[in-house]
DNA sequence: GACTGTCGTAACAATTAATGTTGCGACTGC
DNA sequence: GCAGTCGCAACATTAATTGTTACGACAGTC
């Protein structure tokens, strides 16, 4: 389904500074986020800025500057990245308005809303259930 | 996120066959159902070609052709729609593969690829709970 | 056996979203 | 003033979906 890696990389630039902080570095550029995550740099400082909105990481100007986290990673989950980082909703309705004059036409949208919303909502308390700190653990038993 | 609406179109579609056939008719054509999807019958052609593949429906040739049931609505579920007409998962990995030099570039690919996992088995299980008939039941539920 | 209507499928265009790239001004510490 | 990095805009590239046209295959009917 989705061409949409933006959960991903953001789960990365995240993984990536937290670690970075751990090892007494005060910030992370997007320059060696993106090397890490083999992209461009403008990509990451996108991402990173979505989730400064968030409120997850901070960004300094001027000489020295770079990205750090505004909270801890176990405080994080990834339905806070997933919230800051997916603009639509999972599923789609017609991209056209189905034809209203005929019975499924007109109940096809309500109905498949309905369905949608409850599944989404089971998609959330799943994303909620993992901190960035466990996926930077997982990360870490990966390499061992 | 995705612009993916064929799930969406594929319930459509199965929920006016079954209506139709509810009422008497035999076969639908591509041509009727994607009037009321107001879409191209080209497009609904080839949604019911992987729905077929997937012993969802049947097709007829010649003259009087076209698409019926090949299974109670009620014995659907969305998840044989799913599985039938979304080809890939439904969170990427990053297009190109990280730096497996750095730590995080090498262990983030293994770590959220078992996060997803995790949550696409739980899409899939709330996917499984909605039959083609609940879904046309709401979709009639709708115009009154 | 020709005629008609619809599927089956290929080929291509159009649209959209995400991603990649370049450029340059803004900021801040030295 | 200088250097390094963010902020952001503009544009190019890529990929997936959707839309469209075209035409052969098929199966009933006359």
């Amino acid at each position: 389904m989705s061409a949409n890696s933006r959960l991903t990389i953001a789960a990365h630039a995240l993984a990536w500074i937290g670690l970075y902080q751990r090892q007494g570095h005060e910030v992370a550029t997007s320059e060696q986020i993106a090397t890490s995550a083999n992209t461009n740099p403008v990509v990451i400082r996108r991402l990173l800025g979505e989730l400064r909105r968030a409120g997850l990481v901070e960004s300094r100007r001027g000489v020295g500057a770079g990205w750090s986290l505004a909270r801890e990673l176990g405080s994080m989950t990834l339905l806070d990245v997933y919230e800051a980082v997916e603009p639509g909703p999972l599923f789609a309705m017609h991209r056209t308005t189905p034809d209203q004059g005929c019975v499924v036409g007109y109940g096809i949208q309500p109905a498949m809303q309905g369905i949608y919303e409850g599944i989404e909502e089971t998609l959330r308390r799943e994303l909620a259930r993992v901190t960035l700190a466990n996926v930077l653990r997982d990360v870490l038993a990966a390499s061992r």
